[in-house]
DNA sequence: TTGACACGAAACCATATGGTGTTATATCAT
DNA sequence: ATGATATAACACCATATGGTTTCGTGTCAA
C-alpha cells in the first residue's frame, strides 16, 4: 500500500489496527473471521494486516487454504521505551495533585 | 490540516512531531526556534504544532510577537494505558531471555 | 513612522492512506 | 471433476498528509 516501510508508531495510528491487535490478542485466526468484527471489506483488513506485518506487530501463517494471523507484540517495546523517557516529565500521582492545585487557585 | 481531530496515536505517528516533542520536553521555545532543527519551513512545522495541539500534548502562548510552544504530556497516558493491556503478552525480562535463547541456539 | 521580524492564512501540489470492486489461484469437500 | 471457500493481486477512487510558496498582519526597535 505505501513505498516506505512502516514502523510501529504508524502502525498504530489507525483505530481498525489497534482494533485488529486487540483481537488478535485474544485469539489468533484467519482474515475472514477478522474482517466480521469490521464494517469493511477483506481487502481492507489485509492492507491493515500488511502494514501490521510490515512493523513486525503480527505474523501470518499458512494453513491449507488459510492464513491464520497471531500477535508478535515485542515491537512494542520501541514504543514502551519511547514512553519512557517522557515520564520524567509526567507522572500519574504528579499530574493528578498538579490539576488539584490548579482547581484551588481559579477561585 | 484536515477536517477530523487527530488523537494522540496519530500525533505521535510522524517522526517530526516526535522530534518537536523531544525539543520541547527540553526547553520551550517559538516555532523559528523549532524550525531550525529541522530541512523544512516554517509553515510546516506550524501544521505539525497544529496537530500537536489538537492532541493536546502542546500549548502555545502568546508573549508579543512570538508564540511560545511548551510540551504538556499528559495525553500520553492514553498511550501508556493502552500498551499496559499489551504488557501481559510481554514483559521486558521474558523478551530478553527469549532473545539469548534464540542466539545460543544459533550456533 | 518605517522597516524588520514573528507569525498566521491561503492556495497549491505530490504522494500516502484507507477504502472499494473485480479477477485469479489454490485448497477442500462432494 | 466440480463447486464452494479462503485468500491474493490488481486497478481504481476520494480524501488525508506533508510539504511548498505567497501574501497579510501585528509587534518591536530605530
Amino acid at each position: 500500500m505505501s513505498a516506505v516501510k512502516h514502523d510501529v508508531f504508524q502502525a498504530i495510528a489507525d483505530p481498525t489496527r489497534r482494533e485488529v491487535l486487540r483481537l488478535l490478542s485474544e485469539k489468533e485466526m484467519p482474515i475472514s473471521a477478522l474482517t466480521s468484527h469490521f464494517p469493511m471489506s477483506r481487502t481492507a483488513i489485509a492492507k491493515h494486516l500488511a502494514i501490521l506485518t510490515e512493523a513486525e506487530l503480527v505474523s501470518g501463517e499458512k494453513v491449507g487454504r488459510e492464513k491464520i494471523y497471531r500477535l508478535h507484540p515485542e515491537p512494542l517495546a520501541e514504543l514502551k521505551d519511547w514512553l519512557a523517557y517522557y515520564e520524567q516529565f509526567w507522572s500519574n500521582k504528579l499530574t493528578k495533585l498538579k490539576y488539584v492545585l490548579e482547581e484551588n487557585n481559579e477561585d
